[in-house]
DNA sequence: CTGAAAGCGCTAACAG
DNA sequence: CTGTTAGCGCTTTCAG
């Protein structure tokens, strides 16, 4: 025995060499691959020691060219850089996603957008056929992503609800709704004057939440207790929280778009030595982990990110099975009253 | 103008037909695709024309077999669920790994490893064809990807280093050596009863923090100061805290082997009434956007995790351009010195 | 410089 | 039930 490492790949055995390893033909090998009916027993076992014998994996690129589809979705991230790392959202949709393909037998492959040059790149390994559809998360109006997915006219569906999407799958959550409620909420509790960090405008989500925090004040929305900052991010909160107590001393109560935004607006407020929620009470959005992380832990709304993701995931599975791309689906969140207001 | 939409997707155009158009061979549209010498001027605009007029984008599956090759890295994560959702590491290794890529225009596929089911699907989705190479983030020793890789004999870099990946190439920080620093720093600014909170044993990373502690500790190490966690996570963090808290009252010192076990354990600390740094210095590691969240902010181990992702996917590049896999690659990790200790 | 033809590995009719 | 025969869309000799 020399004591030669084989480290080349050595060349991948293919259907040919299973037929004549079992001593059948490349037909019958491809039945038995693809579990269809009609095959002796005996040319079935034969078959299945062959593959063994000489380690047969199936090639996908050559299965995907023949079949025109490749069993796998994409999931397109198309995130400012520092937010994918800052927020929990993603990772749980992702897993969520992942999960739902996975009992379906698809892969998932998570793709980025993180640069124009990506975006490109992106766009022609979407068409390329090895993708089969794709779950889009996070994309505002105007994304070239979104405009590259409707012009392939890929099964699709959209975590969120930008609204240049068309007729185009999406899954959601009532972030108007969710807004208003847990803002009358913050209002039935004795708070008079309740400001809110409006996060991410250019989202659906962001202005939602927004429109929501606007309807529930009524009579009382003042726009010099609305604060707007460019992302759901710690640091954006906490530089609103100090741009809102400048304008607005008085305030006793904060709408923060998202916990991220809270946590950093919980921040600033202890700068300033208000108590929470003592002087001010304050509650976030979506439920994440860093709403039990805070102190004190905070009242929000709960997203449920992993259900966002299974659903989007079903939904590309229903088309790709040539349903319609079907009524938008909309899931409930429910209010978390904890301790910050 | 009908206002049907055309929501099929249209048949897609092959080389074939931009042969047609621009009144050439197939061979010939192949060649000015590939940016391949001996093209007349005249063919290579026309066939650039047709391209544009019929809508062409390549089909990577096909090209993929017949090239042996995909232009498409994946990068595995193999991680708890739960701690995938909470550890910035592991999207800035991403991202860091994207942009490398990105640059030698490689696709870069996410794919995640969360059950056994998983485990499965990705072994023979690697070996499928549709990926030249793969990066494996937070792999354990015995890890199935890890034998998986192996066999298939692809161009791999792991990020951290299990024990038993033989002589693939890996890249990583020293854990020891970054542990051993801070925690005599923590010695030397005055701590004498210093306790570690240590993850992740199982893990190299975890393993190779822990030695580093007790190098450091030297005579004084005392095992009843050191809690043994399963995960890198925040309610671990908290949970080890309050044991150590309970063998050892009088502790004035803890590492902690990451900032998330750090952020848990200043909240154990916070409940137990202890301050921190007057009562007791904390340090932890990774340098992670907790750090800088946490009050008071963290003393800690930079690491460098997006350089990680870089130098990971420079290395499986450099493989699939015939390269040995080359030696290992050890970035530097300096220490943070901030407030908690 | 360019066309014709072979073939990457697999599946899907279509006869047996 | 099984073998044979076409391709899927692309690259790549090999002759011209």
């Amino acid at each position: 025995m020399t004591s030669v490492e084989i480290t080349e790949r050595r060349k991948r055995a293919t259907v040919k060499d299973v037929a004549q390893e079992a001593g059948v033909s490349r037909g019958t090998v491809s039945r038995v691959l693809n579990g269809q009916p009609y095959v002796s027993e005996a040319a079935r076992s034969a078959i299945e020691a062959a593959i063994a014998r000489v380690g047969f994996v199936p090639n996908r690129a050559a299965r995907s060219l023949v079949m025109q589809s490749s069993q796998a979705i994409g999931l397109i991230v198309h995130e400012p850089h520092s937010l994918f790392v800052e927020d929990p959202n993603i990772a749980s949709i992702l897993l969520g996603a992942n999960e739902a393909l996975s009992e379906a037998d698809y892969q998932l492959s998570c793709l980025i957008a993180d640069s124009p040059r990506d975006v490109d790149r992106l766009a022609r390994y979407l068409s390329g056929g090895l993708i089969d559809g794709v779950i889009v998360v996070s994309a505002r109006a105007g994304d070239r992503i979104t405009a590259a997915v409707a012009e392939l006219g890929l099964p699709a569906a959209f975590v969120g609800h930008p609204r240049d999407i068309g007729d185009a799958a999406y899954v959601a959550i009532d972030n108007r709704g969710a807004a208003r409620t847990i803002t009358r909420r913050l209002l039935d509790t004795g708070r008079s004057r309740v400001g809110m960090i409006a996060a991410a405008l250019d989202r659906d989500s962001g202005a939602d939440r927004l429109a929501g925090f606007v309807d529930a004040m009524g009579a009382r929305f003042d726009p010099q207790l609305v604060q707007s900052v460019p992302f759901y991010s710690f640091s954006d909160g906490r530089a609103g929280m100090r741009e809102l107590l400048e304008r607005a001393p008085d305030l006793d109560g904060v709408f923060a778009s998202s916990d991220a935004v809270a946590a950093g607006a919980l921040e600033a407020l202890r700068e300033a030595g208000r108590s929470v929620p003592g002087d001010v009470g304050i509650v976030g959005f979506d439920d994440s982990s860093w709403a039990l992380r805070c102190d004190p832990p905070l009242s929000t709304v709960h997203q449920p990110a992993d259900q966002l993701g299974r659903a989007a995931a079903a939904s590309v599975l229903a088309q790709l099975r040539g349903d319609t791309a079907g009524s938008p689906i909309v899931l409930e969140c429910p209010v978390v009253w904890r301790e910050s207001a």
